[in-house]
DNA sequence: CTGAAAGCGCTAACAT
DNA sequence: ATGTTAGCGCTTTCAG
């Protein structure tokens, strides 16, 4: 270990508001004022205050002055994971909407765990956050019904909050999915699996749904909800799947985890697609175009979900309402036509128009 | 618009400390100790106090518990992007080692641009937080270097601090690229391009000289740098490049994201990979073992970047210390072998053991 | 237009 | 073991 240099304790403690001011020769509500910019200062004193904070470098405590005011100006945002590609970007929305309202986020991670998502909820109300954008985990609790979040605004966003007088911005999933599998169908396919994840989230089972109408409208049996993990059970589950009496000629994927596990299994197994079997899925990601096929898939608008959110949010906190009901806002999806299908040649189809509801308790 | 029921204006102000201590009939202080835990509290008070503080709902104010304390329990965390998938998942690595540490993050992005990357460290820095972890963009003008940073523990993550006394943790870039490259030549290639973002990233820079070392290691002459901005500019470049009188045989990407372009390139000029011409690249992602060809990549250990600078942030922060030169850690990446670059089995090389090292001044 | 006093909710330092 | 006093850095209120 080589002998640092360097102090083993910060600085004393920074300027403040009142060192301004004595420098300037005034008090403090003039720096304060001035600052705010709500209030009349005359020119010169201005000047002169000016002046002082630029000499001493004073940067205002943000942490002071929440305290004092009502706003903390910071808001929270508890999602699932980061890593996933669809809710880092309405992370990266958020983050974006906010820094123009000058706002802070404040960001968590939750791991689809309802025990610790309620904890950095409670974390955050402790501080004085002036709103909170949550992606739930499955089974809430309803311990957003709670007296402590009376005095604070939520946005929930790509699943519902359940029973609340909380905004909720969601995507079409059940239309998305009904037009993915319609399409499949129009390809002639008569037996189509649903793949999806964990069987309580919220956007598996709208899809699943989706899946259904589709199926029981053009006439045909659905089949049932066949849950992914992992890359391997996937192998397993595809397996059989296709050694079955009667096995389907087309798949649709529940999102683009579910799609990654499948096409792993599908190369395992050397199944040509759209050859052998067809394929669609839900949530366009990056490469979906350049692999072999391009993936036919069901697109959803995943800036727009996070910057519709936060938007959503900061009206709330400007006009400090909180009304008995919430507004539930769905985004519409839109059907890419690519190759995975069996089509040859590429389309898009948009599908549902943006709907704005009061929420209906479930 | 229907009418909505609900109130106009938050309830009144929450249960305070002096509410609990009034209801358990004891001095604020006993609260405080109780809660903190620090001192002693006689076992029949503190069962009052933890009555009144459970029937009153008391959620302590953190932002006067930072104002009052030297911590403010809250880091900054300051990237270009979020729905790069390498941030992203270092910045999950980020919140989960600073839950465990019982600390808040605030974060937000810079899009690569220093002056918004300087203005939110400058608003980080009113915030009063402990200590940030920045991901620096490209031509840092040195602003770190001011007064008002001395008493922040700062530690810089995927590219060094010039000229500062912070800790950064990096990949060994250079020798992963030169891996990379160099196994293209043991395929026999002889003529290599490499193609990467924006010169002026540091990770473009060192991978470029992994590549070149590589390249005059072996006898043969390094390409010039070719710049990638878009799947469409890809296009006209990889083209140009095999239409030259002596077109590259193999082809190295500097990120994903250049690999993702190259991919989109090589799809629409209908080059079979590696038939045609043999891919590589650094930087893994998620599907590429799935891509046909599977592809040959530089691994970087992503989490582990993230996990080791939160770290060395909090190291810093408990310790209390300013050394005058910062650690430098280098994580070391791997080799990952498949099919684009010619191979027809799998196989992995890891490279360069992790090192620490005091930062040489540039 | 400007200032002095009070206090946001908490904890450190000194009482008792 | 507990209470009292003071004050973190700011803004709100009320006077000039």
């Amino acid at each position: 270990m080589t002998s640092q240099k360097g102090s083993k304790t910060a600085p004393g403690r920074s300027t403040t508001m009142a060192d301004v001011a004595k420098l300037a020769g005034v008090g403090k509500m003039t720096v304060s004022r001035l600052l705010s910019g709500s209030a009349n200062v005359s020119k010169e004193t201005a000047e002169r205050v000016q002046r002082a904070i630029r000499m001493l470098n004073y940067q205002p405590n943000e942490l002071a002055r929440s305290l004092r005011s009502p706003h903390s100006k910071t808001i929270a945002l508890i999602l699932p994971y980061l890593y996933d590609p669809f809710f880092a970007t309405c992370a990266h929305a958020v983050s974006t909407v906010a820094t123009q309202h000058g706002y802070s986020v404040l960001i968590t991670t939750s791991d689809e765990k309802t025990d610790i998502e309620q904890q950095q909820v409670a974390h955050m109300l402790r501080r004085r956050i002036d709103g909170m954008i949550i992606i739930p985990a499955p089974n809430e609790e309803d311990y957003l019904r709670g007296k402590d979040f009376e005095s604070v605004h939520i946005v929930t966003l790509d699943r519902p909050a359940t029973h609340s007088r909380f905004d909720s911005v969601l995507v079409n999933n059940r239309a998305g999915a009904r037009a993915g599998v319609a399409h499949l169908i129009e390809h002639g396919h008569k037996t189509i699996a649903f793949l999806g994840l964990a069987k309580d989230l919220f956007t598996m089972q709208a899809r699943y749904n989706g899946y259904r109408e589709a199926m029981t409208g053009a006439g045909l049996t659905p089949e049932l909800y066949i849950e992914c993990r992992s890359n391997e059970e996937t192998v397993t589950l595809v397996h059989s799947l296709l050694t079955e009496k009667r096995p389907p000629t087309a798949l649709f994927a529940g999102n683009n985890l579910t799609m990654r596990y499948l096409l792993h299994a599908l190369n395992m197994l050397r199944i040509d697609v759209p050859g052998q079997i067809a394929l669609a899925g839900f949530d366009d990601f990056d490469i979906a175009d350049v692999l072999q096929p391009a993936l036919t898939v069901v697109r959803q608008p995943v800036y727009q979900v996070g910057e519709m959110a936060a938007n959503l949010l900061f009206q709330r906190i400007s006009r400090g309402e909180y009304p008995a009901k919430g507004h539930r806002v769905v985004l519409p999806t839109e059907l890419v036509i690519r190759r995975s299908c069996g089509c040859h040649r590429e389309s898009r189809v948009t599908f549902g128009a943006k709907s704005v509801a009061d929420t209906t308790h479930e």
